[in-house]
DNA sequence: ATAATAGTGTCTCTGAGACAATATAGG
DNA sequence: CCTATATTGTCTCAGAGACACTATTAT
């Protein structure tokens, strides 16, 4: 006997399929949101406006507009830029999560992305009528030390971003990735010193250097940066260039 | 204005949360099933019982057990358990597709798993009670050729294949996973034609035995396989034994 | 000239690929 | 012994790390 009723079409079935008779579990997207200033990865925050967990802090996230969104990854950027105010340069999907006990109103499940902002240019909204109007009352930049932040977030966002955070460091290692999170010109000076912030620790800059070079990623610009001491060349990333993967990964580290 | 009502508690928020006011995406969970047998990765397909796609092939999966199942992977172990009668010593998150137009029911939302299984012992629930009385009419292995198979899937189900195909694929080249879709003692050219047959070329012996010394996951069993030639050594997959990462990929394939 | 940082030269080391050489069984 | 397959020896090569050396600017 099958519990369901028997449709001699597909078109019979659609007649007759009603969707709100599921129960189904809450979906929503989260997207940790890096950038690196003061020397430090820094992720984006904003404090919730609405229960559960009013007024405390979480990730960039929400739930899906039905009507709106075509994909998840739509959801995903249209978060980001309400918050930010910008498009990100990357977006990657890094792995969901769902299960009975992570949200105090039932069964949910978020799919996590991650994105790297330039540092420059960044106005946080955090006063403009896309706040006030929203479900959240404040955004900020919080510096990750020691892979944590010093905030306790709702749900479990402090677990996703730790696993978030791996996920970033594992991938610097064998990437070009920490090159979206650079400014429009920047030196190759910057560059490692963004790829030493993330992985923590320091870099030989010959190897560096070669590692770069070989990925074919950047061109100079033509000018120099002039600090005190010698002056360095300045790049900026080629158009329309894809990730590079390297065949080995950068080594001493985990 | 906000839009929500306020509650001056959170007590008093939940008690007036009603979560099926809310619509919601319809959730589920697949996973691509491989194995390797006849020379060739195989992949689990079941065919449809119900509308949609009724009567189609695709992949193994279904919906969350909002009662029974914990998490996600609760109800990607269940399908495969429900589907295969065993339990899998490899499964991982893939990635999660959502949007308003793989599904003809509307906006819909899958976490895609891969599960890797040894060829042996698998006795599939072909004409057992489990597949009578379920959704599901048939259940069966096919094989991968030019990472593709040759039947038409329901849904994005042949996308979400060849996806899951290059993620392994990708895997393979940095580690030991192939080791999880060997039978119970192995030797290590067995091992090697798995990698091989996995990645579509042939490999140096002397490299592999090398990275799979390195890798320190099996033990032999002291025993030796005695075909027509000379005999070879049979190893057993080492217990409690994490998955191996290279630092260096195999080389020469993309 | 000196200090400080940018950038290069070059040696060593590890592990991948190539391929020749050796080992062990059955016939 | 011959053949086929298992297994090892060893050479070359790319790219990572180490670290000394050179280059360019301001002071």
């Amino acid at each position: 006997m099958n519990k369901n009723q028997n449709y001699n079409s597909e078109t019979e079935f659609f007649k007759n399929y009603d969707p709100s008779k599921f129960y189904r579990p809450s979906t929503s997207v989260d997207t940790v949101i890096f950038t690196v200033f003061d020397l430090a990865l820094q992720v984006l925050l904003v404090k919730r406006g609405e229960y559960p967990f009013k007024n405390q802090w979480t990730l960039v996230g929400g739930f899906i507009d039905l009507e709106n969104d075509q994909t998840l990854e739509d959801t995903a950027k249209r978060k980001l830029e309400e918050k930010t105010g910008v498009k990100t340069p990357y977006l990657e999907q890094c792995f969901t999560i769902g299960n009975k006990i992570r949200d105090p109103r039932g069964w949910s499940v978020t799919t996590v992305y991650f994105a790297l902002l330039p540092s420059e240019n960044i106005q946080l909204k955090t006063n403009s009528d896309d706040i006030t109007s929203s479900s959240v009352s404040a955004v900020k930049w919080s510096p990750i030390k020691n892979n944590k932040i010093k905030e306790s977030l709702a749900f479990d966002h402090n677990y996703i971003l730790e696993k978030a955070i791996e996920r970033l460091r594992n991938k610097v290692l064998y990437t070009s990735l920490p090159a979206y999170l650079m400014p429009e010109k920047f030196t190759l000076r910057d560059l490692q010193t963004v790829y030493e912030i993330i992985l923590d620790r320091t870099l030989e800059s010959k190897s560096f250097r070669r590692r770069i070079e070989r990925a074919n990623i950047l061109e100079p610009t033509g000018e120099t940066r002039q600090d005190v001491k010698r002056p360095a060349q300045l790049y900026r990333l080629k158009e329309n260039i894809d990730t590079y993967f390297f065949l080995r990964n950068i080594e001493g580290a985990t």
